[in-house]
DNA sequence: TTTGTTTGTTGTCAACTCAAACAAACACCT
DNA sequence: AGGTGTTTGTTTGAGTTGACAACAAACAAA
């Protein structure tokens, strides 16, 4: 019980590289977010003295965090020299795991993707384990020399603490060690984490403005099932052994279209995921004497799209299940934000009346001013989270 | 929104004196959590030096936040001498509401009850104002010279930014702003919280070891509604407008008891507070044509503790819409702990088997660690809550 | 060309922690 | 009683860091 105390606070304690640690930390956030920026902007918005902002800046540049990228434009006097997370160098290989689709990309500070390649997921998890490695350990031997690591978003738990999967409810793969393996094989380091919880850091680090300036709030993933990620101040929020997030399986109802993957027919992600809005569909189709069974979700957008009456209905029916749900969350956090992500965001106009009308359940109307937003990270949200996950832990080590 | 980041990062940084304020609040936790205590063993646990820790014991000293308290048994050298938390003094008025009784306390830096005054509370705002005013008014008067401040706990929303009341549901009182008024009348600044958080913070500082160790727990607040505390990395989340934690009123399902002090009958609070227990007890005994109704929940509790079959069972049937909610919380956040509060945990060893039983539903079994515990703070948490409210500002802000 | 502004660097000072030396207080042994 | 080793708390000097002010360089506008 002491060893608690004592180990906790031999890391809260403040010496004397203490201070640097931190304004290290608050220069490289602004390079990050407001780049290009000048040394004299940093030093103007975080009121640190020009010249300690210069000493922080030769260390950050000594680092191979950041560069000059040339001079701006003067405003009457000297140009400033504009800084930048240094681009182009690869620093992280991104490994996402769908149901449907593995993709392995390599990317460097900024989040841009340099390389790509997918294939698609197998239930056979040593075909997996052999396609995975190969592809990690193309890219680690491609570019010796850089300080590459690994990040891993899947749509399952994963313990941060031993690196380790925990559970895939989909292929229900427990305890699958394919970040040991990936270590054992290249070396790298590798970090793995929930989808949703990486989609959400990735919001934090790329999404809108609107949604990276929201302190507290709370992602929505809606794919094969549902997942959340819990962003309070700033931080994803994982919880005992990572496992935070699962709100897609609290109990909504039980009169669900489907079996949910945890095996109950109540929970939200059984109302709520593509596969009870596809359920639910087809089993409607059925009744009217349609044809065959749609089974994918993308192709049920493209319907309500073109204003198949029946797939609006469907959508517009899933998005009364979804704020249900989101409701829970507004009433539970208070966040500032809500954000959804996943293919049901294409259908966004059908859906967005529904989900407002939800956002308004509240104790008290007036406080009701959570937004409910469409994730604003474009087609692959989950690879740019696998590749943030790595960014976030370079930059909390920069010290 | 520049302005965000100006004013974010002005409170960022780290200047020369950050250090210090950062070792000062570690040196001033370990005084309040395992006092009495040298700065020997201040400076064994922390690692931080004799000297600095000496210079630091000096300021708190100076301050009046703590003070020496003779010396300790000599372990084959000098004898050290003990430091506390400086106790008698009076440092905090507390002001407790709940639907039946209104608490007025004065209490010293360790928490210790100096006085205390109660009122039944009514439903005339005119009066409370009267009443509550009188009484802080007279302990601040009795107290001049001392740095006096007020907390307050009451059952619904409070805005920590404004200081004000939002709303208070079972009197349906808006807007009451009788934060302002106390500070007008006695010059004293006031800090005011949702009952459940103030407890969560209570739960925090002065609870069971067991819960205090615990960096994530939920506390929830079983009375007339149902309220929760959210704790996470040992700080009380209160989300926009201090409104979070209101999962009392998640959706749960439709066919409750009573109805909702929101208006509706699918709030988890619908099913499971005291109201709405009662209200099932008196249904139930209506059917079998029982006597008259039963409107205290604590005679329903010493029933059951007697051994009254139908007491018992309705107890047992809300503990299972208690350990629904509950599941949702334990899937949600992977909390080390759920703590319950409120009279119904003086029933806890009828309860307790279904309780446990919820907490097992988990996305995977072995994941589900997580402890349901009762609360630990004795008879009146609330009032204990108001006061700790006061005391955590005190002390975080001893910079 | 001159003037005023902006940028980035250099040098001095103050705050702080750390490490080591030191004095005081004490237990234990002879 | 007296000596020895241990523990506690204080004092002193060294090293790290940011604030502040002065300064040189670069530039726009008059």
């Amino acid at each position: 019980m002491k060893k608690i105390y004592l180990s906790k606070a031999k890391n809260q304690i403040a010496r004397h590289n203490t201070i640097r640690d931190i304004n290290k930390q608050v220069v490289l956030n602004y390079v990050r977010v407001q780049s290009p920026i000048s040394r004299a902007e940093i030093s103007r918005e975080t009121s640190l003295q020009r010249s300690t902002v210069s000493a922080i800046v030769d260390e950050l540049q000594g680092i191979g965090l950041i560069e000059e990228i040339g001079t701006g434009d003067s405003t009457g006097g000297r140009k400033p020299t504009l800084l930048q997370l240094r681009t182009g160098t690869p620093v992280a290989i991104g490994v996402d795991i769908t149901p449907r689709e593995t993709t392995v990309v390599l990317a460097d500070l900024a989040g841009n993707i340099l390389r790509k390649e997918a294939f698609p997921t197998s239930s056979d998890i040593d075909y997996m384990n052999e396609q995975i490695l190969s592809k990690v350990s193309c890219y680690a031997s491609e570019n010796t020399g850089h300080e590459l690591e690994v990040g891993m978003s899947i749509p399952g738990i994963a313990d941060q603490a031993s690196g380790n999967i925990l559970y895939i409810p989909y292929f229900q793969w427990s305890d699958w060690d394919i970040g040991r393996r990936i270590t054992e094989a290249t070396g790298l380091p590798v970090i793995i984490d929930n989808d949703a919880n990486a989609v959400a850091l990735a919001e934090l680090w790329f999404g809108d403005p609107e949604i990276r300036r929201t302190r507290n709030f709370i992602m929505v993933m809606v794919a094969e099932g549902i997942g959340t990620g819990i962003v309070i101040d700033g931080q994803v929020y994982r919880g005992e052994y990572g496992a935070a997030g699962e709100f897609g399986h609290m109990y909504i109802g039980n009169n669900a279209a489907v079996i949910c993957s945890c095996g109950r027919r109540d929970c939200w992600e059984a109302h709520a995921s593509e596969k009870a809005v596809l359920s639910r569909y087809n089993a409607g189709r059925n009744g009217s004497g349609g044809g065959t069974a749609i089974t994918n979700f993308e192709h049920l957008i493209g319907l309500a799209e073109n204003g198949e009456k029946q797939a609006v209905g469907i959508l517009k029916e899933t998005a009364e299940y979804l704020g249900i749900g989101i409701s829970n969350l507004l009433i539970g956090f208070s966040p500032q934000a809500v954000v959804v992500c996943g293919s049901i965001v294409r259908a966004w106009n059908i859906i967005n009346n529904e989900l407002q009308d939800y956002g308004k359940r509240s104790i008290r109307q007036e406080l009701a001013g959570a937004m409910i937003l469409p994730s604003t990270l474009g087609d692959s949200p989950t690879i740019l989270g696998s590749v943030t996950l790595v960014l976030a832990q370079k930059f909390a080590s920069a010290n």
